[in-house]
Parts: structure tokens; sequence; C-alpha cells
DNA sequence: TTATATTTGACCTTAATTGTCAAGTTAAAT
DNA sequence: ATTTAACTTGACAATTAAGGTCAAATATAA
């Protein structure tokens, strides 16, 4: 499947990739390399304004990125409830609820 | 479709149903009735716990409220990104893809 | 009108998030 | 084996967001 590494992975291998430092990378965003390093390690999670900035940094698709990101963060959101995955699905549905609507005023 | 009304709507028409007053439903809850009134309107969020005692004092069933509630923190999440659609499907896999894993051990 | 129910908004408290810092590990290179 | 640089860890501080009170303002109904 796709979409099985998360953000802090496909950070860390980019970075890494491109050869730069936490402290570089860190540097460019303004923050302590400790957290970069709990960001990279899904210890911590980013601001959606640091995420952007790293797909800048790291050249990878802001759009991509972005999504890994808000889905992890939909998923902490329902972290231990048993019924999240149902939960998930009715938001969804709402969600097309309100994209029906909105396509008709 | 189903699941059109919001938390709220469904608290206050059951509320008035069994004819109580928000000051009657707040005090079991212990807060004041200005934040069951802004519940209700679905100008606050609730916690689970007080979902959870509002399943029960107005007799609704406890899944269904708490599924309606947690759909509406997870759309909360994600209010004005644009990417939100995709970040739910994303979410959605990650989930099946984890229960997966889950049902491996 | 007068009484009761609900709503509104200013403000306070508590909890979660985001961050720093310094000390502790790890790993590579002599 | 020792040094050096990169990274990690955990205690704690600052900031932001969530959850709450209270009193005054509006409805609603008798």
């Amino acid at each position: 499947m796709k979409n099985n590494k998360s953000t802090g992975e496909i950070l860390r291998e980019k970075r890494e990739e491109k050869g730069l430092l936490l402290r570089h990378v860190s540097a460019e965003l303004d923050i302590d390399t400790a957290i970069l390093s709990k960001i990279e390690r899904s210890e911590r999670k980013a601001t959606k304004e640091q995420i952007l900035k790293l797909a800048e940094i790291l050249d990878l698709d802001k759009d991509n990125l972005l999504v890994q990101y808000l889905s992890e963060r939909i998923l902490y959101e329902i972290r231990d409830e048993e019924l999240g995955s149902k939960a998930l699905k009715v938001a969804e549905q709402k969600m097309k609820y309100i994209n029906n609507q909105k396509s008709q005023d």
C-alpha cells in the first residue's frame, strides 16, 4: 500500500538524503534541534507552519506532506477510541453533505 | 441522508422532548447552564465525559451520540483546510492498515 | 408586567501544546 | 581508547487553547 510512512519518517529520510543535519534544518525552522528530532521520530507533532516550511527546505510536495500531516492529526484525535473508525466514516459523510450544500448556492 | 443533525441539535431536541430545562441537565453535568446552552447551539464543544453523561440523562444511544460527537471533532480538526477531504480519506486508509497489523499478531 | 428560561460576553482557570536547555547516548574517525 | 560531532532524552518554562463562572441582556409565557 501507499501512505505507510509517517510524516516523521518522510522528513528524516529526505533530510538524510540531502545530507542535511538536524542543526541545519532546525535553524531554518527557528526551533531547537531537540524538537525536530522528536518530530522526526513522531514523538511530537509539528505545527502546520513547520510542515509547510519543511516541504520547502526539503523539496517535498507541499500538498502531499500536508495531507500526511493532517491525516495523522485526525488519527490522533481518535486515538484509543473504539468507535474511531465509525466516526471517521461519519465525518466523511458529513463532509460530503457539507460540500454538496456549498456547491448549491 | 442520515447524520444531518448536529450533536447539539440532537441534545436540544431530546431535552425538550423530555421537558427538561437547561438548569436540570446542567446541574447533573455539574456545569453552568451557559455552557450547556452553548453546547446545544454548537458554540462550544462538550467533553467526552459530558457526552456520555448526556446520553444517560437523555436516554440517547451512547455509541451513536459518541460517534456523532467524535465525527464533529474530526471535522473541527480540518476546518478551513482545503485538503481536509483528502486527509480524511488517507486517515481511513491508515486506520485500515493499522487494524490489519493488529489482527496479525 | 412579572417571572422564568435562555443567551451573550467579559473574564478566570486549567490543561495541552510548543518550546528551551543541559546532560546523556551513539557513532565515526583517528 | 579517546575525542568529536550528531542526535536523543527528560525536566521544566512559556504560550495557546479549552473549559469554566458569573452577571447582565433577551426572549418566552402566564
